[in-house]
DNA sequence: TCAATAAAAGATATAAAGGTCTTAATATCT
DNA sequence: AGATATTAAGACCTTTATATCTTTTATTGA
């Protein structure tokens, strides 16, 4: 590289005019509002199987998280019923425990990124289309499918239950 | 819905002072970058196992992409020597025929989404790691390996081959 | 009923992705 | 050599995602 470009981090290049280039664009299956979103409601989950409300404040520290931000997406998974808030002292966010038991993982998606990831065509046509596939429509399908099985067998309860387990861990 | 707020479209929401507010973030399994370089690329390696040059125009006509972004795009899968520009007249781009062959569709994805998508963590952990791993971590990496494989093995002729038989479509 | 606490709602700010436009470089043909 | 065709490079613009800050509403308990 003999010219003047900056890079500023793995993601931020600057030409010599300061202006924004391009870098890889970090794509993730789930958009960042989500992994926040389903980190915060195992952590919830886990709470409440002790019986305990999470307060904004102990989730964002439990998973690392933006405070501001965080409390935006538990505003959206209360609309969508799948955390229940209390306001007021000893407030804070709590999940029934028959709902721990039968809530699945694409409940938490749906919320947040709704089902484009499992719906929509991997080389971006307006709609995935059996009868007028796109080439990677029949592999891409198959993947997509293990995707959406698993998002909806796999149970709150289960995911709860390794963390207190401590068999796993919601931040590092 | 009782207050003010205006719904532009499924993805764009503002409210009573036109400031936007929030709407589902529709994630995709790659960046629209990528699914136009994968279109794109696919599209010149068919005329190339015709003996043709694709020009840009004829590039985003066929696919249905935006010209300038996708000219930009092209530049970076020429960069990471997926594909061969040549400039002036009957110009255009190209893949070699043995590239063609021997080509998979994970390189494409790494010249320009990177590959976090099969090595990231699903929660946003800062690395997937298996030694403290997130609530998902194996049932998410079965899937992103599916996904890693079917990438590595998929290769370009089989993809070109099937949309010159009319099996599969790039725009509809 | 009042102070304190905690989330909801709203406004605004910043960063990244997606996209356009203008000028430069390079190849071809006459 | 000059006109033309075509991609490369750079600057810039727009939209969406991510994030923060401020004000309002609900709940509790002294
Ligand atoms: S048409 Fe593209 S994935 Fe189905
Ligand atoms: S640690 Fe989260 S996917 Fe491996």
């Amino acid at each position: 590289m003999t010219n003047q470009m900056k890079i500023i981090s793995d993601k931020i290049v600057l030409n010599k005019n300061s202006h924004y280039i391009w870098a890889k664009s970090k794509s993730r299956m789930f958009s960042k509002a989500c992994e926040y979103g389903i980190r915060a409601t195992l952590y919830i989950a886990q709470k409440s199987l002790n019986g305990q409300r999470a307060s904004l404040k102990a989730i964002t520290h439990e998973i690392d998280s933006p405070e501001a931000f965080t409390a935006k997406i538990l505003q959206q998974l209360a609309k969508a019923q799948v955390v229940r808030s209390v306001k007021g002292p000893h407030g804070g966010f709590e999940i029934a425990r028959e709902d721990i038991d039968s809530m699945r993982l694409s409940e938490i998606v749906n919320a947040i990124d709704g089902d484009n990831i499992y719906k929509g065509c991997g080389l971006g046509l307006k709609a995935c289309n059996a009868q007028k596939p796109c080439p990677v429509h029949h592999k891409f399908t198959a993947i997509r499918n293990d995707l959406k099985t698993m998002l909806q067998e796999t149970r709150l309860l289960e995911l709860a239950t390794s963390l207190e387990t401590g068999l796993t861990f919601l931040k590092r």
